[in-house]
DNA sequence: CGCTGGCACTCGATAGAATAGAGTGCTAAG
DNA sequence: CTTAGCACTCTATTCTATCGAGTGCCAGCG
């Protein structure tokens, strides 16, 4: 299939997407000899076109139209030519760092305005993901009396996250025995991953074993919630197509959490940064793709960012962007 | 405008509407006379069409097309026919009080649940706001060390959820004294709705002082926060519409949150449950409609979930639902 | 051997004309 | 007040013709 890829060919191939990236429009060979700077006859360049339409880089709509890049040239385009600079950015690059040094606020607003800025920045819909649990330490536990059998559990995490619940007991517990509990299992638990909670050893009063063992499931339950999936501008989904019923596709995916998070998980545990069309392996997000870049604090990488926009992509903008996004966000979590 | 409107003009708007909603397409009065069961003659209803276009509540896309609704045609349907039950809803009934036994978790967790349970039943865009703030009242607030500089605000309010918010302080503040904050803070402010947060007294000490100061401006900032929207199914608007760019519009609109609760407020601030198309005051939301309800938690106004859909709504199916779930939010939520 | 101009061919897109038929408004009669 | 009848309007559909962008291929040229 893939037959030898010289330099012309490519610089054919990387014009067609770039062209097509901004006209939505098939393009045509007269076109490319005109405009693209590519110095030879149209004649040649459609030999080499009907070259990469064969070796699968390039399809037409239908005979007699130009030409639009496959997934597969997505592909080699992404991974040959999106690491070059997209310095249209720079711009961009002062009102991100100023995003970062303003931001300020809980995590989940920290995560939901970054989702937010990414969306801005590329008119793609973003996704941010919170700090997987394995991630996540105890930092303090702390167990507040609501009323007499009600009790509102209270986790501080590594990362000044707070998660609550509120346990109902079986018999009534002292205010006394409440903060025993809560040193007791604070000075244990400080420091452990959620993932790997174990029983702590026996009290010696069963009322008081009871209460740890329940705090402990609860504690358990935070991982699921931890993992906190923040999207925004889906409306931006409904300018990258024009088939409604597309539009309506991929929001509904969108909307499937869960979906998502692993699909970006997929991506990024394959060393990935970007996936395209059918390399998503799901089937209504067919012509999308995912830019993905985790973000890394103090060494670790907690979360990741990504977007999820049309195959017919700006990748080296949106590469751009990803990237500085994530340094970023990065950065500041790692200041605390 | 508004002529006499006799009983068979209002069977001939109220068959339009329901034919209309179903369908997609202008409503022809030989059609009516044949399957409306208006026992006329179809040139009786073409007169009375005629005479309900001139008063505003039909109109025709074009000559010689059927009629379709205004809105001010639906307006009229909802006040007077939606009142009347609509039993196909009997059978949901069971699943949404199933749902409601069913459900628990913290607060956010049941909204979202019940915004995805609306969305779900009735295949509109749900949206349900939390407790509006000036029904929260403050139970407790707890400082909590976090390193030298910075301390965790936590607060529990009357409805057991939790805010948190990082304070950066501008000078060292031993933990005893956190304490003594916390412990004064939490007996003065028990009980105030967050709205109304006035300056405590001094302490003596101008480092204390400067703490609750911030404490009590930071409490204040909770308002916003608390006011949550949870808005689910917004890929439902890709199928209510088949103009890509009014999804667009419709989701762009949505994403703004806070036009959104204004929104709702609005309409139920007029002591209203239904909003139509150009009522709705928000040009991008021209073609759609907003159908409201409250949810009452003790006797209060807690908060309210509502509907988006187009104008074109199936209005006694979507207000049964609203009613419904309204109903079975503000039970649950009573009981703890 | 690779590039190019030339050319026949394909096929979607666009425009125009003709037709069908759904639906109307009006009128005159019951 | 209702209704049958009818002329009229206007969209949607179909068909045809035409246009032209773009292709593939070939023969010639450096």
């Amino acid at each position: 299939m893939s037959g030898p890829m010289d330099q012309r060919k490519a610089a054919i191939l990387r014009a067609v997407v770039d062209e097509y990236v901004q006209s939505a429009e098939p393009v045509g060979s007269s076109y490319l000899a005109r405009v693209s700077g590519i110095q030879v006859s149209s004649a040649t360049i459609r030999n080499d076109m009907n070259l990469l339409e064969h070796e699968g880089y390039l399809t037409q709509p239908h005979t007699s139209a130009g030409r639009i890049p496959t997934d597969k040239g997505y592909r080699y385009y992404v991974d040959t030519f999106a690491s070059e600079v997209d310095d249209s950015d720079v711009l961009q690059f002062k009102s991100v760092e100023e995003f970062f040094t303003k931001a300020h606020g809980a995590l989940a607003e920290m995560f939901s305005d970054t989702s937010r800025l990414l969306t801005n920045m590329t008119n793609y819909a973003a996704v941010v993901t919170g700090p997987s649990p394995e991630t996540i330490l105890i930092r303090s536990v702390q167990l507040v009396s609501l009323d007499s059998r009600r009790v509102l559990l209270l986790m501080v995490d590594s990362k000044g996250a707070v998660e609550k619940k509120v346990m109902e007991l079986a018999n009534e517990i002292s205010e006394a025995d409440l903060e025993k509990v809560s040193n007791m299992l604070t000075r244990k638990l400080r420091g452990f991953p959620l993932g790997s909670l174990c029983e702590p050893e026996s009290t010696g009063s069963p009322d008081l074993d009871q209460l740890c063992t329940l705090t402990v499931e609860s504690l358990k339950e935070f991982q699921g919630e931890s993992e906190a999936v923040y999207i925004e501008g889906a409306s931006k989904v409904a300018n990258a197509f024009d088939a409604v019923d597309t539009v309506r596709r991929v929001l509904a995916t969108l909307e499937q959490h869960f979906l998502v998070v692993s699909l970006i998980r997929d991506v990024l545990s394959k060393g990935q940064k970007v996936a395209i069309g059918s390399e998503l392996g799901i089937e209504p997000l067919a012509e999308c793709s995912v830019v993905v870049s985790p973000y890394v604090v103090e060494g670790e990488q907690l979360g990741s960012i990504g977007l999820v926009g049309p195959t017919r992509m700006n990748y080296p903008k949106v590469l751009a962007a990803v990237n500085l996004v994530s340094t970023g966000l990065g950065k500041r979590l790692s200041e605390g």
